[in-house]
RNA sequence: GGUACCUUGGCCGAGUGGCUAGGCAGCGGUCUGCAAAACCGCGUACGGCGGUUCGAAUCCGCCAGGUACCUCCA
């Protein structure tokens, strides 16, 4: 193939042919949602993102396991005074059960995928599913001598990590900066050094969620989740591992950390990072209290939004961006994605109604290389939108008799179109069948619009008008045709 | 304070040394009884100041503004 999948790798912070390790096969971890509230539109996007990169590997013909995470337990609220989790935390406040919490929510986040087309994960493995693993991996780093004991607690040992490891290239810090840099926080005696990340705690007392373990009762921490499950599942090295930008430091720079600590090498081949949703300019994110959860872009029911929007507008909206720009949220903005995509889905309906012709004056293997050269520039959906809507035009035009495409061009056309918007960039048409939902309300439109089309012949503009403009009203749009009519219900 | 990144036309958003991004909105035209839809055309954008170059939105420097991470977050 001429052209090769290119990945921006943040590890090198290159653009990097994509060669899998096994041929024909790839290892994709990204990490999931922490359930402990309802997903916002902050958790559309890596989502999003990475259902796009496992549909293209798909596309190509690959066999992927794509596992994604479900944390469930452990990360330390911002200012806890207790170092209590935000699953148990949350839990006392509703008076429920932590695992209750966490089913509410997990189910929660799986409808709001599927709302949004993303295809479910291969494997979808829990934190609390795998504390036996995460037990093991701080016996390995303890063995190893890149981890310590405290208190209860186990802590990796960065200083001792760096000097044989490179603490700090994923995220392109020093770790003399970060020395430099350390702020005195509460409650660090028992770390060695401030830079040293918890790999398992000590539970305190009124700590719901805990296990036993060597070390006493407690619960994993911050980052041993995700190894730990990546290399059940994926091995000890992989493809690719996924996750927002935000993550990259401390979250990843600790999993590269104990994955050269227990395995004496990196376990992942391509970093990949999505760029955060903005709003006003700033990140959305629960701390900052900005964020609106999906539920309610679906229904509308938000001080700062003008309307609902479907998944399908928001889903159309991310893509337009490329997964590594923020991407600025805001009615207006949200508003023309809905309507580039009511666009693009009306010339997807019309292709069924396209003729071929003996010859053609459209160049459609052109815009196929064009979407594939996009896809493989580091999955670049945006410049795959624009094409696709060089390809509307086509269709339009076909349409209006002022292009001309013969029985392959058509055929390929169908194929760039099928391929592209449904299968890789995962858009769904939603536009409710309205027409064909309610036979009565059919033979009723149409008999108006036949009137009308009576009064028309009898240039009675005054009577067609009306029930054009009254139809209007009711939300239907209607549009004539050289010898007929078209309509649709719009919501 | 440290580190990294960003600033593109009315809005969103690609591009990254010379060649049309695209969408939405707007304007003009074709079509239409009038519309709608569609098609054609238009606006000549790259934060500021210098520099490199035959040529810079694209490279370098400085300045201004902004964001992210360093602390849970996608």
């Amino acid at each position: 193939m001429e052209n090769q999948l290119l990945i921006y790798n943040t590890l090198s912070r290159k653009k990097e042919v994509f060669k899998s390790i096994i041929p024909g096969h790839v290892g994709m971890y990204v990490c999931g949602p922490t359930v402990y509230g309802h997903a916002h539109l902050g958790h559309s996007r890596p989502a999003i993102t990475f259902d796009l990169v496992y549909r293209y590997l798909m596309h190509l013909g690959y066999k992927v396991r794509y596992v994604r995470n479900i944390t469930d337990v452990g990360h330390l609220v911002a200012d806890a005074d207790e170092g209590e989790d935000k699953i148990g935390q949350k839990a006392r406040v509703e008076k429920l059960e932590p695992m209750e919490v966490v089913q509410t929510y997990t189910n929660s986040y799986r409808r709001n995928m599927k709302q949004l087309n993303v295809l479910p994960p291969s494997i979808e493995p829990t934190a609390t599913g795998h504390i036996i693993e995460q037990i093991e991996l701080a016996k390995k780093l303890l063995e190893k001598g890149y981890a310590y004991e405290s208190k209860g607690s186990v802590y990796f040992d960065v200083e001792k990590y760096s000097n044989n490891f490179e603490y700090g290239k994923l995220s392109g810090r020093k770790i003399e900066d970060l020395q430099a840099n350390t702020r005195t926080l509460e409650r660090q005696d028992e770390k060695r050094s401030s830079l040293d990340f918890a790999i398992w705690k000590k539970a305190q007392p009124e700590h719901i969620m805990r296990w036993p373990s060597p070390w006493g009762e407690g619960f994993p921490g911050w980052h041993t989740e995700c190894i730990a499950m990546s290399t059940k599942y994926l091995g000890e090295q992989f493809d690719i591992h996924g996750g927002g930008m935000d993550l990259m430091f401390p979250h990843h720079e600790a999993e590269v950390a104990q994955s050269c600590a227990t395995l004496g090498h990196d376990s992942v081949n391509y970093w990949m990072h999505n760029n955060m949703i903005t709003i006003n300019g700033q990140k959305m994110g629960k701390s900052l209290g900005n964020f609106i959860i999906l539920d309610d872009f679906f229904e509308g029911n938000h001080p700062l939004l003008e309307r609902a929007y479907s998944p399908m507008a928001i889903r159309f909206f991310i893509l337009q961006a490329h997964y590594r720009s923020t991407v600025d949220f805001s009615n207006e903005a949200l508003q023309a994605a809905e309507k580039g995509f009511e666009r693009l889905m009306k010339a997807v309906a019309l292709l069924d109604e396209i003729h071929a012709s003996e010859t053609t004056t459209l160049d459609v293997d052109a815009l196929e290389a064009e979407c594939y050269a996009a896809m493989n520039d580091d999955f670049n959906s945006p410049v795959v939108i624009a094409n696709l809507f060089d390809g509307v035009r086509m269709i339009n035009s076909l349409n209006d008799g002022k292009a001309r495409i013969d029985e392959p061009g058509l055929a390929k056309l169908k194929k760039v179109f099928n391929d592209f918007v449904f299968d890789i960039l995962g858009l769904r048409n939603d536009e409710k069948e309205a027409s064909g939902s309610d036979e009565v309300l059919v033979k009723v439109v149409d008999l108006l619009l036949n009137t009308r089309m009576e009064a028309k012949a009898a240039k009675n503009w005054a009577l067609s008008d009306k029930i054009r403009d009254e139809l209007a009203k009711l939300g239907f749009e209607v549009k004539d045709k050289k010898d007929g009519f078209e309509w649709v219900l719009k919501k």
